[in-house]
DNA sequence: AGATATGTTCATCC
DNA sequence: TGGATGAACATATC
């Protein structure tokens, strides 16, 4: 699931259930979600603390304290909900957060590729986030230009490289490069000043609509829609999508739309 | 049984 | 050094 949009929900999940709370319990379910941390030492840093305003920076997430940081990552399957403290735990519930008689932050996640972590001050942070490109959201297009006419991979690979830019994962990039028109095998270093420019803006546009849907939504219109039909046809011309894979990744496009570059 | 899955990291080869 | 590829991590589903 979590792409930048879906962390942006999330980050909005912790902004409406946690925010300007008390923790008043930890509860660690499974500490195999837990990164360099142990669940006592993580009871005990956050018990009593006050969240503050959360921030996200591509895929990660920050939870603010005022003093440590809790840091998250989602991985495929990783999500943030907020829940009663009296509802079932289910069986993907890895870590519970209670900051209320009625409220219960729930980290889940079914495969636990990622995890938390805990960030004992700033420099902490700065290490876990170093190496992470500029957010996709937030960098402007002269940053995004450069970013991408340094690299000599293909342009799929380049979006999808977090420390080129954060966020923008393997749906994303499927989708902002049919809306591009751009074939995802094409060189980041050939193309054109019209093809960067054409590319940042249907990013831009493609990200607003996902953030505000709060994934990258299966919408008929939209490539991603169509991603696991038995035989997928570009919802803008009909033509037959092609499956190929790239960097180990499943990629979906269409030969009509997106010619061949050079 | 085997392939696939929205992520990251590490090893390896060119 | 960059870039491409594949494996590994853990688990579920088609």
């Amino acid at each position: 699931m979590p792409e930048l949009p879906d962390v942006e929900g999330f980050r909005k999940v912790l902004e409406s259930c946690v925010k300007g709370r008390v923790v008043q319990r930890v509860e660690v379910r499974d500490a195999g979600v837990l990164h360099g941390v142990s669940a006592r030492r993580l009871r005990e840093a956050l018990e009593g603390r006050r969240f503050t305003e959360p921030e996200r920076h591509g895929k990660w997430l920050l939870a603010r304290t005022g003093g440590p940081t809790l840091v998250l990552h989602f991985g495929m399957t990783g999500q943030l909900v907020c829940a009663r403290p009296d509802d079932a735990v289910e069986a993907h519930d890895r870590v519970l957060f209670t900051v209320a008689r009625d409220r219960q932050l729930r980290y889940r996640d079914q495969r636990k590729l990622q995890g938390l972590w805990l960030a004992e001050e700033e420099l902490e942070v700065a290490r876990l986030l170093d190496g992470q490109g500029p957010d996709a959201m937030a960098v402007d297009r002269a940053e995004f230009e450069s970013a991408l006419a340094a690299r000599r991979g293909s342009v799929k690979t380049v979006l999808t490289d977090q420390s080129v830019l954060a966020g923008l994962g393997n749906l994303l990039a499927d989708e902002i490069l049919w809306r591009a028109r751009l074939r995802p095998a094409n060189r980041a270093s050939d193309l054109t000043e019209s093809d960067r420019r054409r590319l940042y803006t249907q990013m831009r546009r493609t990200l607003r609509s996902a953030v505000t849907a709060g994934c990258v939504p299966p919408r008929d219109s939209w490539l991603t829609g169509h991603r696991d039909d038995p035989d997928p046809a570009c919802p803008r011309c009909g033509t037959s999508l092609r499956r190929s894979r790239m960097a180990g990744r499943g990629t979906v496009w269409c030969p009509r739309c997106q010619p061949d570059g050079a």
